[in-house]
DNA sequence: CGTGTTTGACCTGCGC
DNA sequence: GCGCAGGTCAAACACG
């Protein structure tokens, strides 16, 4: 078998989105419609397991209104000014568009009114939490909801069990000041560790391919990485490197049963804004690709912007601009259809369009990727290993990048 | 120097 | 109580 290097998913941390989208735009070619904000299905699906009241909401960038719908329309708006039509599917407000992939499933997915909406439009698919196991190729039917986790979504239904009244308890105020131990770090009791409360947050499950895997706009930090018992992938942790003290936790494992397809976890809460640009690169591009291991490089600046009218449009550096690669800027030059391409035109953007621009410097290499294709073979198969991360320096397998 | 990755060790919850 | 499995920490190291 090929041994998949989940090193390679270091790539998703950072907004390397680049990689991904030509590839993506290739298979499926982008909806730059009206929807150009939303997430096709083709390619990811997510999936909220939340349970818990941890919510994935950005305080400072919804402000729940009595009439949702309209402020969700609001957002949408806000989201993507270019938009002359909205969609009447708040699925594409909603930001869940696997064709940009799940770019924006990291955090703007994660918003209460988004996960509000979203459950007015999809159906909610039959609790199962083991819907990972069963991708699709379309991802569409992946595109599935635990509605009973959905704690806001009570605040338009009537809880039905006990449990969902215990949610709305936990939650009595859907723009209260998120509470949540794990959702607010700083009020976070001391105890630093505690797997119960972890299991009860909120999730969002993403299946992405390969291709999308990138397409994540906020920052991660990998800091871990753990073979998973029945799976021959490990696991990769993530967490968000934005912002110190940011409870969002990322987790980034292969579907066993579609290679393919990658299994996005997010966990926790940003309590921040996406970065205006990114950090430093440095270090994220230990890899020193050779021209023979990059056989298809798509890098590609694509840029994720959304309304914030807290941050500073000055922010909007050059750096975030100027950081494509020549792979990119000639992708885009020759007219490739990034899916969020039409984003990152700085002509088309004015300082009051935006105010938060998130350029998916690609300095990811298919070097990385095809990395994530060597190595699957972990100690995963060493259930007596505790330590667990993946191969070592004296693994046949370790594949340093 | 700042940021990111790697990875062994440690911690915690859970099932038995 | 014990062992397992998953999640996290943090030192070492790499990179720009």
């Amino acid at each position: 078998m090929t041994h998949e290097d989940w090193d390679l998913f270091a790539i998703v941390r950072s907004c390397k989105a680049a990689t991904f989208t030509a590839t993506t735009n290739t298979e499926n070619p982008p909806t730059m419609t009206s929807t150009t904000t939303s997430f096709s299905p083709n390619t990811t699906s997510c999936l909220d397991v939340s349970q818990d009241n941890g919510s994935f909401s950005f305080p400072n960038l919804v402000q729940p209104t009595t009439n949702d719908f309209q402020e969700l329309h609001q957002l949408l708006i806000n989201f993507n000014p270019t938009n002359t039509t909205i969609s009447s599917t708040i699925t594409s407000a909603v930001g869940i568009n696997p064709n940009s992939t799940f770019s924006d499933a990291a955090g703007f997915i994660g918003q209460q009114h988004i996960q509000q909406a979203h459950h007015h439009h999809l159906v909610p698919a039959p609790t199962n939490h083991s819907s990972i196991g069963a991708p699709s190729t379309t991802g569409f039917d992946r595109f599935q909801h635990h509605h009973h986790h959905y704690p806001h979504h009570q605040q338009q239904h009537q809880p039905q069990t006990p449990e969902q009244q215990q949610h709305k308890q936990n939650q009595p105020q859907l723009q209260a000041p998120q509470t949540s131990p794990v959702l607010s770090p700083t009020t976070q009791p001391q105890t630093p560790r505690s797997r119960k409360r972890k299991t009860q947050q909120k999730k969002m499950v993403c299946h992405v391919t390969a291709d999308n895997l990138s397409a994540d706009s906020w920052a991660w930090r990998k800091y871990g990485q753990k073979p998973i018992k029945g799976s021959p992938y490990p696991r990769n942790y993530y967490r968000c490197s934005s912002c110190k003290g940011c409870a969002a936790r990322k987790q980034v494992e292969r579907s066993t049963t579609e290679p393919n397809t990658f299994i996005v976890t997010y966990t926790g809460d940003h309590k921040h804004a996406k970065p205006v640009h990114r950090n430093s690169l440095a270090g994220s591009t230990r890899t020193k690709p050779s021209p023979a291991s990059l056989p298809e490089t798509h890098e590609a600046v694509s840029c994720i912007k959304i309304q914030n009218a807290c941050s500073s449009t000055s922010e909007l550096s050059t750096t975030s601009l100027r950081s494509g690669t020549p792979e990119n800027e000639e992708m885009v030059a020759a007219g490739e259809p990034d899916f969020l391409e039409m984003e990152v035109d700085p002509d088309a953007l004015s300082e009051n369009d935006y105010d938060l621009l998130i350029p998916n410097t690609g300095a990811m290499s298919d070097a990385v990727l095809l990395g994530l294709t060597n190595g699957a073979e972990t100690k995963a198969s060493d259930p007596n290993s505790d330590s667990g991360l993946t191969r070592s320096k004296s693994d046949p397998f370790y594949n340093p990048v």
